[in-house]
DNA sequence: GGGTTGATGTTC
DNA sequence: AACATCAACCCG
C-alpha cells in the first residue's frame, strides 16, 4: 500500500481524472474507493470556476499539485476537488462518489443514512460523510505536509472499468466528456449527466 | 421510475 | 442572479 505522491497531479488533468478512478480517499478513520469525478479545466472550460472567479485563478496560482480546493455550493454542500497542475494541461477536478470501504458507522451517523450506496453517491454527501469542509481548503493531499490521517492510496486491486460521460449541474460547456465513472458501480451519483437550464430573466 | 421544488448562503 | 446539490414530494 501506498500513498499518492505530488508527481501523479503533475500530469494532464484529463489523465489524472481518469486514474483516480479506483484510488482510495482516506480521511481520517472514514475512507472510500473513489468511483466518480469531473475533470474541470483552468484553460479552455467556461465551465470551471478558473473561468469566473478571480480567487480561483489566484489558488491555482499558488498552490501545488494536489492541494485540497473545498468551496460551499448552494448555501449548503461543501465539494472536494484535487489541484492538477504542471502537466499539458492545468486544472482541478471535484471528486463525486465513493464506494465506502472504512468508517461506515461513523458516515452512517454523519449522512443520517444506513444503506451503503446513500453515503458517498454525490460531491455534497461524501464532504458530509467524511467530515470535509472549508477548513481544509488548500491543505495538501498528497507527499509531505498532509492533514493526519488522511491521503489518496494507489489500487492494487483489478482496475475498474471506466467510462465518460458529460459533466452534472453545469450550464457552460455542457458538452465536453469530462465526467469519468467506474462502470456499473452502485455509488454514482447520477446515471447519467445532468444538464442544468439558467433561469429565465425577468423572473423572480 | 422520473420530474419538480424548496432549502440555504457565497460569489461576482 | 447564478450556483460543480440534495431530499422530499408528487405523479403514475
Amino acid at each position: 500500500m501506498s500513498y499518492l505522491t505530488r508527481d501523479f497531479f503533475e500530469r494532464d488533468v484529463l489523465t489524472v481524472a481518469r486514474d483516480l478512478i479506483g484510488v482510495e480517499l482516506v480521511w481520517k478513520g472514514c475512507a472510500g474507493i473513489i468511483v466518480e469525478t469531473e475533470a474541470y479545466s483552468v484553460e479552455g472550460d467556461l465551465a470551471a470556476h478558473t473561468a469566473t472567479r478571480p480567487s480561483a485563478r489566484e489558488f491555482v496560482k499558488s498552490h501545488p499539485p494536489g492541494a485540497a480546493y473545498v468551496y460551499f455550493n448552494y448555501g449548503m454542500y461543501w465539494l472536494f476537488n484535487l489541484h492538477v497542475k504542471g502537466g499539458s494541461q492545468d486544472g482541478l477536478i471535484l471528486i463525486r462518489a465513493l464506494e465506502p470501504t472504512r468508517g461506515i458507522q461513523q458516515m452512517q451517523q454523519r449522512r443520517h443514512r444506513e444503506k451503503l450506496h446513500e453515503l458517498c453517491s454525490g460531491p455534497g454527501k461524501l464532504a458530509l460523510a467524511l467530515g470535509i469542509d472549508g477548513t481544509h481548503h488548500g491543505l495538501p493531499m498528497a507527499g509531505k505536509g498532509r492533514p493526519a490521517g488522511c491521503g489518496l492510496i494507489q489500487p492494487t486491486s483489478a482496475p475498474y472499468e471506466v467510462v465518460t460521460d458529460i459533466r452534472v449541474g453545469i450550464s457552460q460547456a455542457i458538452d465536453y466528456p469530462w465526467r469519468f465513472l467506474s462502470r456499473h458501480s452502485p455509488h454514482l451519483s447520477v446515471k447519467h449527466g445532468k444538464v442544468k437550464l439558467p433561469a429565465k430573466a425577468g423572473t423572480r
